[in-house]
DNA sequence: ACCGTAACATACGGTAGCGTACTGAAAGGC
DNA sequence: GCCTTTCAGTACGCTACCGTATGTTACGGT
């Protein structure tokens, strides 16, 4: 049995692979039993064996996939000691990968499935609470750290939706680049905007701190 | 004939309409023509007098949508002679009607599908146009409206998108009249960016002055 | 009174997908 | 060498939905 286990869960896992990638492309109507089992060369037999239904296919997918929004993404920032810079790369991960966001994408859309809609919601909150505790290390006050990370938050998902919905009209290129920086200047103040609570840091001195930082650009 | 294509013509936008709820509430998958038939107390023999079959259905809906979307949306701010009150009206017409930012988002999920791609890329294009157009007329040069206007309508898209799939998180009350005055105030810069200094430094200044604009307080 | 037609109902065949029951084959313990 | 376990294939019934063919009703014109 316990040998046996890590040979299904593998096997098992490439089912609910395959069903992200499914939803990724065509949404949680896509995540259909014969048609994956044809694209996996096998048939409706195997997966049977694996899951005792479609649902529970589905609910594997979701937990993978929560692991990977959550988790995953914050230690890939954890390290980071600056908030500034903790900020701009969950920002850049989140331009970064055209896969993640569709399949962030299709999964909203399929929120109306009382199952999706939890995890959805459970992701959702997650990382604007991450993204809110990132704005009060900036020395925001809590209040105004909610209105900015929800503000953050909200534009990068529609940064995802448009540059899917209306790809002609979304900045690329060195376009881009200057639109990814006009976001982060406006979106990452980098002094307290509450006067009441924080040292007063050389404004001028910060954002020349922000722009010789030339990286990556998706 | 021609008094009797009002009365077709009525009931068939009927079926458009009833498609549009089924959108808004359940996607495009919604849209079929037996619970559809049921939910407006017929059968499937109306629909087939009416379209020619499900497309023709989901075409004559994706047109009503259109010109909701556009036309009627547009229309109803072209009277203010302000730009900074015209984009004001515009977000809020956007944060105003549930169902109609449920419809965009269910529409374009299925933006797979041609048709409905095809509608969506249009709408989102002209809406982003106009959007441009009236950060033009604050005094923007064409470079950072378009970037100003990209990020605006991202953001309220974005709303849309967060609103639906985190509502516990999404500021409410006294809460997102903060939140909207705090999205205002940082997306509509008042000061004209004349179109001498186009350079993105100039936008810093931007955000900076934005701060002790005396005209709001949150 | 009669007919034509607009509007809807009924009945049917066809397909896609879910789930089940059963069969088949390889692999390793005994 | 057998036999259980693991994994996959085949065959079938069931449901939801599409589309078609045909039946039924109401009504306006003549």
């Amino acid at each position: 049995m316990p040998d046996s286990i890590a040979k299904q869960s593998l096997s098992a896992e490439q089912w609910a692979e395959a069903a992200l990638d499914a939803m990724a492309s065509g949404g949680l109507e896509a995540v259909s039993v014969e048609p994956l089992a044809r694209r996996l060369g096998v048939t409706k037999g195997s997966f049977y064996w694996h899951f005792s239904n479609r649902d529970a296919l589905v609910r594997a997918a979701l937990e993978l996939w929560e692991r990977h929004e959550t988790i995953d993404a914050i230690v890939n920032v954890r390290d980071e000691p600056d908030p500034y810079e903790r900020i701009v790369k969950l920002f850049k991960r989140a331009n970064t990968s055209h896969r993640a966001g569709r399949l962030y994408l299709a999964l909203a859309a399929a929120s109306d499935d009382p199952a999706v809609g939890a995890v959805v919601q459970r992701v959702s909150a997650q990382r604007l609470d991450y993204l809110r505790q990132s704005y009060e290390a900036l020395g925001m006050d809590q209040h105004d750290a909610r209105l900015w990370s929800t503000f953050a938050y909200a534009t990068f998902i529609g940064n995802q939706q448009v540059h899917r919905d209306a790809p002609e009209q979304f900045p690329s290129g060195v376009e881009f680049r200057e639109y990814f920086k006009l976001m982060l200047r406006t979106l990452i103040p980098r002094t307290p905007l509450s006067a009441a609570n924080a040292e007063p840091v050389s404004v001028v001195h910060l954002h020349e701190r922000a722009r010789p930082d030339p990286r990556q650009d998706p």
